[in-house]
RNA sequence: GCACCCAUAGUGAAAUGGAUAUCACUACAGUCUUCGGAACUGUCAUUGGGGGUUCGAAUCCCUCUGGGUGCACCA
């Protein structure tokens, strides 16, 4: 529909002698100044000499002409300049039935039709705890792998994990002189000796020498100890981390390790020394202000000849384009790394030219806890896993009164206590922190996850009555429809724009925002209406919709990693 | 010091350069509704300061103030 507007705007704009204008439709704020409006007369007006008034109405002129308006019941000049298109009934009416006739397919478009994309994103490391910012990284990757896939594109999920260097010798070091016996402890367990090595480490010079050692045998596996603990540290944190990925609804293609992407990214800055990158104080480094004043010189290679996490990044980008070739290869992590892939990604363009402009790196805001920033390192850490137990457990306590099997409250516990961190997390622009309020996140008031959960349980409920009734829809297009058109069927029809929009920008909140949107519209609805109704010949129009708000907002949550209940 | 990001009701957020800046929480006042009250209806309050561009600025530019992040061998 969008796109016939515009081209029928063009065609008329070309009749009054502008060529390639560039048509902006928008949905006016208000839904009294009508369902799209355009500012095309305000833009050109000055150009030919108009009043953007007068320029309206010659364009409405224009436009009214036109065949194929048969969705627009009414076109108006208000304001300054805009023209306001009424949709007509026939328009919702229809697009309701398609709705119902797409079902999960509701909502894509072609726009990275028969691409392919790579999304990395949550990035824990072994060893350490995966605590809320991992959590945060993860709800953004895989809601734009969603986005990306609904937007026609084979989507291929990366995580990079950091299974060597100075924390995992740090972690080592704790457990050896935790004076415990690790074979039977938790990833948890292990995350607090990281924290300890770590403040050893910094404090104390004897531990540091030893930690240092230790980092060596980590490499070179020489030290027979060692290495089972560290085989057996790495399964053990990987295998907690694969639990969270399961409850968060997270399964990745693909699992690069710093370990393996060392050794390339090393062959790599080799091969290019004297060309990219030059040595400099017996390390090889990049200076990337050379080829942009506002990048600066990182180091690759440190002097001791050992490849530095810029080394790794760039053998995991050659690495990705070597096996997948992507057409996009995006990268999620918050905006501490920003300046520093801007290097990276200058020196892997220099060595790739075609990779250049298919390497995105999308950076997020921070997830603090309301006392300060967290810090793994110091372990006032507030764990992935415990946050998402919290309020799983909330949600126990909200259900424990339901007439529910055990099973079917587990169920709901967990994927509503999901929802209530994903939506959190999602509902505001990537830029902009998120400064983590327990009290505040697991309120499921209003602009909430739950809130949407609930609103389509509610729809289902009723479809489910509707059912037993055996009001059933037959035949669409013998449905009786009413004459006045709903907030909530102004809103439906505007889901598949919405995911186009959030696809092009990369930005996950707009869903959010939208959902928050169409749940009231139907919230509204359902609270004044008596949906079903034996004796209203309406009752099954009113069905259809219920079903097509059902379908709209499932499709919506899955985009956001919200898996939809049918009880809670 | 230099670079990048950010600043919107009491609080947390939204807004493709567009119309009367939207939503939620809180507070207060209602609905007791049948189909799930985790709901609905109503009231209150806002674009950090100063310039500029534009028919039109929360949005773009300059500047000031305040906050965050990054700047050579950590990741």
């Amino acid at each position: 529909m969008k796109e016939k507007l515009e081209n029928l705007i063009k065609e008329s704009l070309k009749n009054l002698g502008i060529e390639d204008g560039a048509v902006i439709l928008e949905h006016p704020a208000d839904l009294k100044m009508g369902d799209y409006s355009t500012n095309v007369a305000m833009v050109y007006a000055k150009k030919l000499g108009m009043n953007p008034r007068d320029l309206a109405e010659k364009i409405k002129v224009e436009l009214s002409a036109r065949q194929g308006l048969a969705e627009i019941e009414k076109i108006e000049v208000a304001g300054a300049g805009f023209i306001n298109f009424y949709l007509s009934r026939e328009f919702f009416t229809t697009s309701v039935k398609d709705i119902l006739k797409q079902g999960e397919g509701w909502g894509k478009n072609e726009l990275l039709s028969g691409k392919k994309v790579m999304v990395e994103y949550t990035q824990p490391n072994p060893f350490k705890p995966f605590h809320i910012g991992h959590l945060m990284s993860n709800a953004i990757g895989e809601s734009i792998s969603r986005v990306v896939e609904y937007s026609g594109a084979h989507t291929v999920r990366a995580n990079y994990q950091g299974d060597v260097g100075p924390h995992v010798a740090k972690a080592i070091w704790g457990i050896i002189n935790s004076g415990e016996s690790y074979e039977d402890k938790r990833a948890l367990w292990i995350g607090e000796q990281y924290a300890k090595g770590s403040d050893a480490y910094d404090n104390n010079e004897d531990s540091k020498k030893e930690i240092d050692e230790i980092n060596k045998k980590v490499y070179d596996k020489t030290d027979d100890g060692i290495n089972k603990i560290y085989s057996w540290g790495r399964k053990v944190t990987l295998d907690a981390f694969e639990e969270i990925y399961k409850i968060l609804g997270t399964k990745f293609d693909y699992y690069f390790f710093e370990s393996e992407m060392a050794p390339i990214g090393e062959k790599i800055v080799h091969e290019n020394t004297g060309k990219v990158f030059e040595e400099s104080d017996g390390a090889i480094v990049f200076k990337a202000e050379k080829y942009d004043p506002k990048l600066h010189t990182r180091v690759f290679m440190n002097s001791k000849g050992l490849p530095t996490y810029e080394t790794k990044e760039i053998g995991l980008t050659i690495t990705k384009f070597e096996k997948e070739n992507p057409d996009i290869s995006i990268i999620t992590t918050a905006i501490e790394q920003g300046e520093y892939m801007k290097v990276v990604q200058k020196a892997v363009s220099l060595i790739h030219p075609d990779y250049e402009s298919r390497m995105k790196h999308i950076t997020h805001g921070m997830m603090r806890l309301a006392t300060g920033k967290m810090s793994s390192r110091k372990g006032n850490v507030v764990t992935g896993e415990s946050l998402l137990r919290d309020s799983m457990d909330v949600v126990r306590e909200k259900v424990a009164e339901r007439e529910l099997t055990e099973e079917e409250k587990n169920n709901i516990a967990e994927i509503v206590g999901v929802s209530a961190l994903k939506y959190s997390i999602l509902r505001s622009s990537l830029g902009s922190d998120i400064v983590y309020d327990f009290e505040k996140s697991i309120s499921f008031e209003g602009d909430s996850g739950p809130y949407l959960q609930y609103t389509a349980v509610r729809a289902s409920s009723i479809l489910k009555k509707a059912d037993e009734l055996e009001l059933r829809i037959t035949n669409y297009e013998l449905l009786i429809i009413p004459e006045e058109v709903t907030t909530l069927e102004k809103t439906l029809y505007q889901f598949g724009e919405v995911v186009a929009r959030s696809y092009s920008l990369l930005e996950p909140h707009h869903i959010a925002t939208y959902l928050t949107e169409l749940a009231s519209a139907f919230n509204t609805f359902y609270g004044n209406t008596i949906i079903v109704d034996k004796n209203d010949p309406h009752t099954l129009y009113r069905l259809a919709l219920v079903q097509a708000f059902h379908i709209t907002m499932k499709n919506g949550l899955y985009l956001l990693g919200i898996k939809t209940p049918e009880k809670m």
